[in-house]
DNA sequence: GACGTTAGAGACACCGAGTGCCACCGGCAA
DNA sequence: TTGCCGGTGGCACTCGGTGTCTCTAACGTC
């Protein structure tokens, strides 16, 4: 991530920094993510057009297609950096510690954000849990968090990854991550962590009280 | 419905088969539907028209999205009767069954097709979890059975239904059924119900030796 | 300083999904 | 006959997405 020339910004950066509408430095990409989030949550998703969202990042339709691929896909970011870490922090998990914490740990850690991103964040699964539009698109970025989240479970219980166990241990886990995301996004109060955790705990426990 | 004068061929007689289980007469809906199928399994959902499905089903482009709504809704039949289905089992479960064995019987009951039904259940199944697009799409519709579930938990447990639990049980236990579907979809061996029964005991019991 | 090369950008044309509108046609009641 | 009405087809339009062509600015190289 190491960005060479002086002032040169790699195509795939998140905001973090402030960096409003106007001012120029942040690459196209950049610009083109954040005219999107930025109309999106003022006017919703199927609102906006194409036109508009290059409009404000000062390009052109055919640009914005270039840079994000998809009208959905300026919402997700580097989704696919992420997915790639959580493999990541699968990978360097331990034999010593079990599956199931293994994946919940590994889960908590890769959405450890820091406390400035959270309001970015926070817009951006605000878009994705309730816009139906990309609400449908996010299964498909679900089906690359499961298939890692399968292959680890697989190998560490000598499966394949498309048998019950490891398909069932990958759908079930993200389903209670993405529960989690819902609920610390609807209420204001407590951390990512701690409603990752409690869902965590509950689905280990096969819910307790309800059995 | 019924169409009325004795040899005539209503506009939208399927290919020049004798039409399979759907016995002929049907309503432009079920013609329309049955020539979506019919042509999603042989090309590819991507790779169809609207226009070739209206060709096959004998009628407009128009009339398609009268009855059918979008593409995706094409492969998707009565889900709406389903849910409602979902619903009503749930309903009618007693006080005297525990939470979870109860959304877990319901799943299975209404999930409990008729031999005749499967071939057809299962090119549906099969698109719909193969095909982008339709595994996109998938996610509005099981919005609406989380939310029967959600609402059925969180009035056993005497909570909202955007509680955490309720909607936590709802996720997992959809997750849970959908996988459950894929692996009896990828093999040819064993019943739905026996996959369903299976997927939900791993997740009651918090996936023993996983932890 | 003139040259060719190349990556990024805009312009344009095209396709397919989806929608609104209007016109038509058949049946049916007054 | 007249008028209504539900189902239908045709047409035009919007918008997301893609392929293609052209232009331009930057970068060497001689």
């Amino acid at each position: 991530m190491s960005s060479s020339s002086a002032a040169d910004v790699p195509p795939g950066t998140l905001s973090a920094v402030p960096l409003r509408v106007g001012d120029g430095r942040g690459g196209t990409r950049a610009r083109i993510e954040r005219a999107a989030l930025e109309l999106f949550g003022a006017q919703g998703f199927e609102q906006v057009t194409i036109e508009e969202i290059a409009a404000v990042a000062g390009t052109s339709r055919r640009t914005f297609f270039r840079h994000v691929g998809s009208k959905a896909d300026a919402v997700w970011g580097d989704f696919a950096g992420h997915v790639a870490r959580l493999a990541a922090l699968l990978d360097a998990a331990g034999d010593d510690v079990a599956v199931l914490p293994a994946v919940f740990g590994a889960y908590v850690e890769a959405n450890d954000y820091a406390e400035a991103d959270l309001p970015v964040l926070r817009r951006r699964m605000r878009l994705i849990l309730t816009e139906p539009a990309l609400q449908a698109h996010s299964q498909v970025r679900y089906a690359d968090v499961d298939e890692v989240v399968a292959r680890y479970v697989a190998r560490r219980c000598g499966q394949a990854p498309s048998a019950l166990l490891p398909r069932l241990v990958a759908t079930t886990t993200r389903a209670a991550a993405t529960t989690a995301f819902e609920v610390w996004l609807a209420g204001e109060d407590g951390s990512l962590a701690e409603a990752l955790r409690t869902a965590f705990g509950q689905l280990a426990e096969g819910f307790p009280g309800l059995r």
